[in-house]
Order: structure tokens, then sequence, then C-alpha cells
DNA sequence: GCCAACGTTGGC
DNA sequence: GCCAACGTTGGC
């Protein structure tokens, strides 16, 4: 099963507001980047993906799942390209993960956090997601 | 089709 | 607040 990770601003949308949304989950609008496009396109209903706070709190805080494939963001403009998923929260991590404790293991240098500090939904391989998951306390 | 200018993201 | 990375835009 692929993993991913998505990055948000608390300021704009923060894990609390996530888990707030329930079991329903909510769609992940305002991706406007075709790479991140893309990998949204990619997932799958039950796929899991790591819950990022950029900027403030630099930590994966949380595990959100995919609860609808995607279809067109209705916050694009007409025509546009645009798509969203829709997430709910599973579970927060017992610890967040900050990013210098990523920076700070060999084993995940390469993940994509650090590769392309800007994409802002992201693949995440089997291996990273199980130290990361480890890091966090599960 | 190239590339300079510009805007945005996100870490520091 | 600065700046590096990088995507987009527009002149040529």
């Amino acid at each position: 099963m692929p993993y991913w990770l998505i990055k948000s601003e608390p300021e704009a949308w923060s894990w609390d507001q996530q888990v707030k949304a329930g079991a329903k989950g909510t769609a992940w609008t305002g991706v406007r980047n075709h790479t991140a496009k893309l990998n949204l396109m990619k997932m799958k209903k039950g796929d899991r993906a790591f819950f990022y706070h950029s900027n403030v709190g630099k930590e994966i805080v949380g595990i959100a799942e995919v609860v609808k494939e995607h279809y067109p963001d209705p916050s694009a403009k007409a025509g546009e390209p645009w798509v969203v998923v829709d997430f709910k929260a599973v579970e927060p991590l017992k610890a967040p993960v900050t990013l210098d404790a990523i920076k700070g293991d060999v084993k995940l240098k390469d993940m994509a956090l650090l590769k392309q500090s800007r994409l802002s939904v992201q693949p995440v391989t089997a291996d990273e997601w199980k130290i990361v998951s480890k890091m966090g306390g599960k």
C-alpha cells in the first residue's frame, strides 16, 4: 500500500481542525501544483498519509486516511484541472516527529520532505513510514 | 523554445 | 525578515 505525506500550515488548516471534521473527513483543497496534483490522483481509498504542519511547528503530528478518491476541486476556477481528495484524521502520533528529528536520522535523508521541501503532497516509502511511525511512538 | 523576471513556499 | 528553491509568465 502506498503512503503519503500532506502538508498544511496549521494557521490555514490544522490537525485539530482535521480531527474535528470527524470520520466523514474533509476535502483537501488548495493544491495548485501539478506534481502534488498527480500524487492526489494516485491516492486510493484507505491510503494513509502523514499530516505535517509546515512553517509553524514543522512536525508530523498525525495520520490521516483517504476516504474519498480524487474529484474536481470545488475551490478551483471553472476549467482548471485541480483536484481534491477527502481525508479523515485516523490518530495522532504520541510524539510529533519534528523536521529536525527527520534530518537527524540518516535512514530518512532521502525523504521527499527534505529533498523537495516545497512539494505539498508527497509520496513516502514503506520503510520511511515504518521509521517515522516508530519515532512517533507507535 | 529560451531565459530573465517575478511570485510563492517554507526553512532559518 | 531574509533567502534558496522552484514554478510560472511573458518578451524575444
